[in-house]
RNA sequence: GGCCCGUUCUUCUAGCGGUUCAGGAAGCCGGCCCCUCAAGCCGGUAACGCGGGUUCAAAUCCCGCACGGGUCACCA
């Protein structure tokens, strides 16, 4: 107990370096370079909503050549931070989002872990204390808690009863002397109101006459977000502050504390939110089930339900589309999903919508960032996405695809990937789809019939007279190129009277063991003509 | 409930008083192409929350209302 609150008096504590006003003069000669920050705390995993706030952050430093700083909010030292810390990092090294100072890395301003600057933030309570910017509250929270609701029976606005602040200086002594528990709280200046003028919702006021002093550390001498985070965003020169507008009523009680240390706020951009599409609500882990059935998110699970325990990841709940990691497990593309990000709740002009880092750097700018939220669109991230993929060079696409038929033990040379992956072309669309191509890399004895066009097939007549004629036909070829294929089945086709699709779909299904994917001549190239006759015996066989 | 923010097609958005009976993209529908799927091309679909002002003129400015959201912790 003493030793909890050996902080009791300010005057024992130890200095360490205090947040510094920057001078007027200096602010007025030269615009400072900026410099943005962003500050998860260690979750476990990286949120999509917050990699885009991250990513506005990282835009505007780039943007303006400014610096970009990766702070860890561990106040909550509960959890094992290193973990929690990996994905977070992984996510960000994955999109190409690079800091310039911060956790791993290091900077002029380090510490960049909040559970290290302990130092820092009791030095600042102590000189808020000093000029009585700040005051002691020996209030236990039992009392605090009777007031709320007080105030709340009576449909009163809960404002603190400064309690403490009416003992005498003899009663105030003894307190301290017995070692009493006490909170610090900001001393609100009750006359006053607070403007701010966010870059993007404009002038925004709020009256300080309302509002609770904010508690800046606790009885047990840790400290709170809202006050650790305003002493680093001033001890760090923070210029622009971007961040989600759920804290947007915060500003009120930062810019009073920017104030109080001294120091001039920075801008603040208070960016809408991530929500489901058709809803309003924030896109959140919490409620998957509502998630997957939005229509927009729907191809999003379910394709996670198709995929990942193929990979052995689990299933959309593990991963699921709020996490970046779903995509980079997917294989998306970074360029795809930044261009997604960049265009939730930001636009370049009325029609550019695809646009690689470069465009997005150059022209991100805080002024055209939308002010209502935005609904996170699996389809249009898909169609941003399959363009990215679709101008992807072939090598970088051969490199993509392989881990995924390592995976799942299809291994397959660059050579015949490079044969293979022109003809799938666009179809593919994230590299996990390479997995719907197994006629491609399964051998002839392991390759599946699908069972709906296995049904269909076995119903249409003359079914199995066909897949023999194909096979002689196929068996007297002189190769099996597409251009040699193609003219020979269709002669054929011609010659008994069958409509080219009576022939195909068979044919298609013998030799892919599906009636969907790459044009069928194609394909029989692809695979060759001994397997190509082995698979269609097979067929052959079973109908 | 107090305070704060928001509201243009199903979705992402353009629009900052006239050049817009509102433009682009995704989606959806139809067509072309075609051995299937995908892509591509062509066409179609569909919006200024409501009510008052201001003005010659309002999606754009002002005021109400409604609806949605956020926030009110010794959480982050």
């Amino acid at each position: 107990m003493r030793e909890l609150h050996r902080w009791a008096n300010p005057t024992t504590w130890p200095t360490a370096p205090i947040p510094t006003a920057r001078t007027e003069t200096a602010r007025m000669t030269s615009p400072r370079p900026v410099r943005t920050r962003f500050a998860p705390s260690p979750t476990g995993y990286m949120h999509i909503g917050g990699m885009r706030t991250a990513f506005f952050c990282w835009l505007w430093a780039r943007h303006t050549g400014g610096t970009f700083i990766l702070r860890i909010d561990d106040t909550d030292q509960e959890r094992n931070v290193s973990e929690a810390l990996q994905p977070i990092f992984r996510a960000f090294r994955w999109l190409g989002l690079d800091w310039d100072e911060g956790a791993e890395k290091g900077g002029p301003y380090a510490p960049y872990y909040q559970s290290q600057r302990s130092d820092i933030y009791r030095a600042a309570i102590k000189k808020l204390l000093i000029e009585g910017q700040a005051f002691k509250d020996f209030d236990p929270p039992e009392v605090v808690q009777q007031d709320r609701a007080e105030a709340e029976a009576a449909k009163r606005n809960y404002v603190n009863i400064r309690r403490s602040l009416e003992l005498t200086p003899e009663k105030f002594a003894e307190l301290e002397a017995a070692g009493t528990p006490f909170v610090v709280r900001l001393l609100v200046p009750r006359d006053q109101s607070v403007t701010i003028h966010d870059a993007v919702r404009g002038e925004v006021t709020w009256d300080c006459g309302t509002m609770p002093d904010p508690v800046l550390m606790r009885s047990n001498g840790s400290f709170l977000y809202n006050f650790a985070s305003v002493v680093d965003d001033a001890a760090m020169e923070i210029t622009h502050i971007i961040r989600a507008e759920e804290h947007l009523t915060n500003t009120c009680v930062q810019t009073l504390l920017f104030r109080a240390l001294g120091s001039e706020p920075p801008v603040f951009a208070h960016i809408p939110f991530i929500t489901a599409p058709g809803s309003t609500k924030k896109l959140s882990k919490r409620d998957l089930d509502k998630l997957r059935n939005t229509p927009a998110l729907k191809k999003l699970f379910d394709r996670a339900d198709e995929v990942f325990p193929k990979l052995g990841l689990g299933d959309s709940k593990s991963l699921s589309p709020v996490m970046v990691e779903y995509y980079e497990k997917m294989g998306y593309l970074p360029v795809g999903i930044l261009n997604a990000l960049a265009r939730l709740g930001w636009s370049l002009d009325d029609k550019t919508e695809i646009m690689d880092l470069e465009t997005i750097v150059k022209h991100f700018t805080l002024d055209r960032i939308v002010k209502s939220s935005a609904g996170f669109d699996g389809d249009k991230l898909q169609s941003l996405q399959a363009h990215w993929m679709n101008v992807l060079p072939l090598p970088e696409k051969i490199a993509g695809v392989k881990p995924y038929l390592e995976q799942v033990g299809w291994p397959a040379d660059d050579t015949h990937l490079a044969k293979i992956l022109p003809g799938i072309a666009d179809r593919l669309k994230v590299f996990s789809d390479i997995l719907d191509y197994a006629e491609f890399f399964v051998s002839d004895d392991a390759l599946a019939f699908d069972a709906k066009a296995l049904e269909k097939i076995r119903t249409q007549p003359q079914a199995r007279e066909i897949v023999a004629s194909l096979k002689k036909l196929l068996t007297e070829a002189p190769d099996v190129e597409a251009a040699t294929i193609d003219p020979l089945v269709h002669q054929w086709a011609e010659s008994q009277g069958l409509k080219m699709g009576q022939v195909v779909a068979p044919l298609r299904l013998g030799v892919t063991g599906r009636s969907v994917g790459i044009g069928l001549f194609d394909a029989i190239a692809l695979i060759g003509k001994d397997s190509c006759l082995h698979r269609l015996t097979r067929l052959e066989q079973t109908l």
